[in-house]
DNA sequence: CGTTAAATTGACGAATCTCAATGCACGTGG
DNA sequence: CCACGTGCATTGAGATTCGTCAATTTAACG
């Protein structure tokens, strides 16, 4: 399986500037493995001996502390995940495990290291890749600290609600108690927001969310590109 | 002031593996300069123009959204911030100000863009960099999303406890408005925390801690290495 | 000293969690 | 095709955590 070379890894930005040699040899070792859903893939505390890129599915990031549980963020294809831990040849601080059946495919970090000592675009990639990935906790931190819980719901629905160009309604693309988990509350407290936001013009009909009043819930949610948008 | 060398800087994890002539370069176009105390350096949402780096003094990174402020991580010397909004060009996410007089050395940011391209040593070592400090972030969430703000404040004791060398008593090293805001809770609650932790063996006087039953604070906080160290 | 800011304290209210019960959807096996 | 688990979502009641506001005390510093 080892002389596939992964079309879909080859194309993230990721691995996109390297030589094919180099990238030959990181794929050297590396295999695709396919999850059903709900399996564990990692266990946070365990050593990073992998580099993990989902090719397809939906992984989620979580971690347990004294009998609780919380989902760090959640990622969709095509993506890495756990490349810092990687990088310092370090323990994961999260667990990951499949929400959906999900192709991944698994790097020895030894390899990822080696080459990004030789590869001088790779290990540009690499920078700019956890550079983004820095930001976006930061904001993730920003978000949990400065807002409240139906503030942090009601951006998330306007980010979602502009991601996919301003419909008349979507679809969550998360279970509701995924979801709390990632705005951190509980599943109630999620659904008494929702509630809470009817007044906001957001009407929620099982999966399927509407945005009667794009103006209002703004105003109340205070949307900024310093917390919710996702790039720059 | 250009024909400096910052010795300081040059013994920085980050600029100790590049060659003499890529650090002569990096830095010709860089400055000392002296701030006195709570003067703001930055203003999130400006555009990232210089990787800083603090030599002597204390750095508040911190956020403002909708009327209210939160401390994200207070910057002790030596090291640098603001490195990924470096990298990836884009504007801050975080404003600074100094808490004390503080040096900074700011480096141009397109010379760390192009220095980066040429030395392969100092592309290693801001990965490197870039990787603690995310797995940093990643901390603070599970921080803020697993625990309650008493949990934190004993974790944040047995910490500072623990990087002092255990002794009978310390001293808080942030002002503690500034500790509040950093663990995310107000000053009327931290306040009360304190005194609540009286009862799982903290002595507080002032500035002054004295954990006189560590045994039963760590069995109350339950410090873990997946959170509250700062290294691996 | 006198001024200022921080820290503390009390009273109150808002936000959030917990526990328990119920309703609802989906899939499986009879 | 339908009964019945199973798990998620919702709702209510009550407790806890946490924030707000105001007053007071304490500490720092010129």
């Amino acid at each position: 399986m080892s002389d596939s070379t992964f079309p879909e890894v080859r194309s993230l930005d990721l691995f996109a500037d390297m030589s094919d040699e180099n990238y030959a040899k990181l794929m050297r070792g590396a295999y695709l493995q396919t999850f059903p859903p709900h399996v564990d893939l990692i266990g946070e505390g365990e050593g990073a001996d992998f580099l993990h890129v989902l090719v397809s599915g939906a992984v989620d990031l979580f971690s347990r502390w004294n009998n609780r549980e919380t989902s760090v963020m959640i990622v969709k294809p095509v993506s890495t995940f756990i490349l810092a831990a990687t990088i310092r040849d370090a323990r994961y601080l999260m667990s990951a495990r499949t929400m959906e059946k999900s192709r991944i495919v698994m790097i020895p970090s030894q390899d990822v290291r080696a080459i990004f000592d030789l590869d001088a675009g790779f290990a540009r990639a690499v920078v700019v890749e956890l550079a983004a990935c820095y930001r976006s906790v930061i904001k993730t931190t920003k978000n949990l600290k400065l807002r409240t819980a139906l503030e942090r719901l009601a951006n998330y629905l306007l980010s979602r609600h502009r991601a996919y160009g301003a419909p008349a309604s979507f679809d969550l693309d998360l279970e509701k108690r995924q979801l709390a988990s990632v705005l951190g509350m509980t599943p109630e407290n999620l659904s008494r927001a929702f509630k809470a936001l009817q007044a906001y013009g957001v009407a929620v009909n099982g999966e399927k969310i509407e945005i009667t009043n794009p103006a209002l819930l703004q105003k109340f949610a205070k949307p900024t590109s310093l917390i919710d948008d996702d790039q720059t």
